[in-house]
Formats: structure tokens, sequence, C-alpha cells
DNA sequence: TCAACTTTAACGTCGCGTCATCGTCC
DNA sequence: TGGACGATGACGCGACGTTAAAGTTG
């Protein structure tokens, strides 16, 4: 997640190619390097979750490393919670709107301003912290039953074995 | 999980409701009693998950207790792992196998045979349990960026309101 | 008898996979 | 120039939601 924060704000400030080339990948690379597949990544496009960098004369969508880093993320959201895209899209507006809230704080003057924004960041996240946490004890519990199933099996193996196979065949 | 298992078996044996009329719910009563809808019930049912104890004369799905807690189990793997129908179904058939696991155990002579009754049983859920384990080990590495991230945020908060509201407006 | 509930049938939704068809790149 | 890669549709699938039309229950 915290990946994300640093390109958010950074994105509109891009504009000078001077230092080191920056590489722009094609779908199919791009896909390559976090994962995804291109019809995932357009079709995420579709839902307004990220927009290519640039496109090429001929309309290839091209991707630099802010929005690879916006993939993955995406794509962890994905395969770890299993948010629903609209989730994840509500995720990353909240990803946005902390970072409007941090360059909002850097400028901010007043301190009872500055207090404000620090306590709406950290509602935010408590807020993602309590789902994530809640999905994590739903299946904790499913473990323990699990377990318990386990060792019940394990005693009677246990018992078994301390027999000596006894009566072996 | 522990609950399915005992029925498994008991539905074979069931035919003498004499005892305190077996109360049997239509789908709208079941589907209140364990939070799913009549429609999710019936697709469970043309998957294959679960068949209603009895009809009514005019056709009305008729669910017993049992049905209730296979559909109480149906929901809490749907909800808490996220897992597909289909992996649903596979992990109720291996509790159905070792219903029968079980039930060949008891009735095993052979130590040799029991023992690689209660292996089986073991290594089907240990692969339940890794399965599940690996989900929760994804979900608690984003917890962990969120916290800190949050407990980031709280260091900032401090610093301000340790400066005693010193510039209040 | 009627209001409330149920039945089957069938189309809509979401998150893509999978062609099909055609243009683009080097 | 060709052959690999990309673009835009458009249909398919899983897990149901949602009407629609007609029968059932108390």
């Amino acid at each position: 997640m915290t990946e994300l924060a640093s390109r958010t704000a950074s994105k509109a400030a891009a504009a000078a190619p001077e230092i080191g080339e920056p590489r722009l990948l094609r779908i199919q690379e791009a896909a390559d390097e976090v994962g995804l597949t291109p019809r995932a990544i357009r079709h995420y496009e579709e839902l307004g979750l990220i927009k290519p960098a640039a496109r090429s004369e001929g309309a290839y969508r091209l991707y630099d490393a802010d929005d690879v880093t916006r993939l993955r993320f995406i794509k962890s959201l994905r395969d770890e919670t299993g948010f629903s895209l609209a989730e994840i899209g509500q995720l990353l507006e909240d990803e946005a709107a902390r970072a409007l809230n941090r360059a909002r704080f850097r400028e901010a003057r007043d301190p009872e301003e500055r207090r404000r924004l620090l306590v709406d960041g950290i509602e935010r996240i408590d807020r993602q912290v309590t789902t994530l946490r809640n999905k994590v004890a739903r299946i904790e519990e499913m473990v323990a039953e699990a377990r318990s199933r386990r060792a019940h099996l394990v005693e009677h193996l246990a018992a078994l074995e301390a027999d000596g196979g006894r009566a072996k065949r």
C-alpha cells in the first residue's frame, strides 16, 4: 500500500524525461512485470482503476514505473484480500485522498488544521485495518477448528502406534 | 466444519419422525435461519452441494435440521474463506470421505488398516489447514503494512499535540 | 377466497478468459 | 516484408440477483 502513496502525487509534476530515459512498457511487458494479464489490465482501465501514462502513435498502451506500482497494488488487493474491484477502487480513492491530505498537511500553517488532517488519515487507516482484521479473524476460527480435529486424530494415531504394531499383519 | 461430520452419516438412518415433530422449514425460513437467500440455496442445489430433505405435495422444498447445518457450513466457507463453490464442493466431499473413513475405522479390525485410515484423515486436514494458513499469511502482511503507516501518522500527531497547541488559532 | 410464499425459467452483473478481426511495430 | 504483439469488440463463465409468469399454502 505504501508504494501507492508516493505515486499519487508524483503524476502531476512529471514532465521532464531528462534523467536516464523513463522506460515505457507495452501492455504485455507490464503484465509480465506484475503478474497480471493484458486483459485484466484493460479491464481495470475500463473500470477507471488505472490509465496508461501514454499511448504510442498506433494507440498502443504504454505504462511507466508509477503505473506498474499501481498495478502491483491493485493485484495485491485483489489476490490477497478478495475485495471486489469496486472496493479496491474505493481503497485507491482513499489512498489518493490521504495523499492529498499529506500535501495539504505540509502546506498547512494552522496547527488545528494539521491536527484535523492527521486524525482524518488515522481514521481512514483504522477503517482499512478493521476490515482486514475481520477477514483474518474469521479464517482463524476455521483454522482453530481444523486443528482441534487434527489433534484428535493424532491422538488416535499415537495410541495406535504406542501399541507397537502388536497385532502386526 | 465439525458440525458437518455428524450429519453426513445420519441421513440414511432417519425415517421415524416419532419424537417431537421434526420441524421442516421452507426455503425462506431456512434462508433466514442461516443468513442465505432462497436463490443462493437453489443455486447450491443446482450445483449438487445440498438437497432438501423433502418436498411438499405442491413441490415446495422442505429443509430439516441437518440441511440447515449443512447450509450454515457452506455459508461459512463461502463468506470466511472466499473459496469457490467448486472448492467448497470438494471440501464437502472431503468431509464425507472423512466421515466414511471414521466409519470404516470403527469397523476395521486390522491395526495396519486403522493406521492407514488415520494417516489419510490427518493428511486431508493438513491440506485444508495449509490452504487456510496461506490466505491468512497474505492478509497479515497487509495488516502489518497498514499498521506501520498508522504508527507513522500517530507519531506526527503526538508531536503536534505535545507542542501543546502552542500556536492555537 | 386471498395474500403471501413458492416454483421454474431466463436474463443481468462482475471479473475477467477467450476468440475473432484487424491494425501496428521493428 | 513478415511475424509477433496490440486494439477493439463480443461472447463465455461462475455465483448468484432479479424480474416474470404461474402454481401452492393456510
